[in-house]
DNA sequence: ACCACATATCGACATCAGTCAATGTATGGG
DNA sequence: CCCATACATTGACTGATGTCGATATGTGGT
């Protein structure tokens, strides 16, 4: 039970509206909201949910976002470190899809107003 | 430098996972993203909206975020450029409130999933 | 007018973040 | 095996960001 994988378990209550936020739930929530602050990586994470099978892989996404490879792979790893991607590999390629649980927490922490 | 305050209109109806997001879109969601991507900011949001009467002067946030007053000012009026935080003049004091529309346009922006 | 107080702005600094070119690491086909 | 393909990692560079001390602005009281 003291499992814990990238983000702490115990904010999965805290709301930015309700009780002031400790210092860690802030440095958790911050973490994940860093990773969607860029233009280029909300680009990406909206090409992967709406792509074909609902995942992408990186070869798919290059073209769109007009950048080169190891940049694009550079944001998907900050995306997939801070939960909002998940990465599976298969064959040659690295598919990336949308990690729901992570956007529905945001989502949950934001809309207790 | 004069930005307006409100972002965009057009963005009104874009969501993360629906249609790709056009880069202006994404430049828009970006910046609100950026605003609250840190957990001094993440704490006075927070800090603002559990306050008495839902609105807060700098002086009430000076000690629990336990940073200097032009770093507080700072933080406030990046979240203010943001549309995040609300200011109002009263005297010496500014008071400073949540932007629920900005909070609940993230909300929507976010939830369709 | 002066002074105390609350806040904003400025200048400087160290650190972080986005980008690229070059290189490394798998994986599958011939 | 060797090679082409897809992706990850590294190193370097530039620009943005968080923080502070010092200073400016603005308001109300005496």
């Amino acid at each position: 039970m003291s499992e814990r994988t990238s983000s702490a378990p115990e904010t999965c209550c805290s709301t930015l509206t309700g009780d002031p936020l400790s210092v860690e739930d802030a440095q958790v929530f911050a973490r994940i909201f860093k990773a969607i602050a860029d233009p280029t990586r909300l680009r990406l994470v909206s090409l992967v949910a709406s792509h074909e099978g609902n995942e992408a892989c990186v070869c798919d996404l290059i073209d769109p976002v007009g950048l080169g490879q190891p940049t694009v792979s550079h944001h998907l790893k900050i995306l997939v470190d801070a939960g909002v991607l998940h990465r599976e590999k298969r064959g040659i390629w690295s598919y990336y899809s949308l990690k729901a649980e992570t956007l529905e927490r945001v989502t949950t922490f934001l809309s207790a107003s």
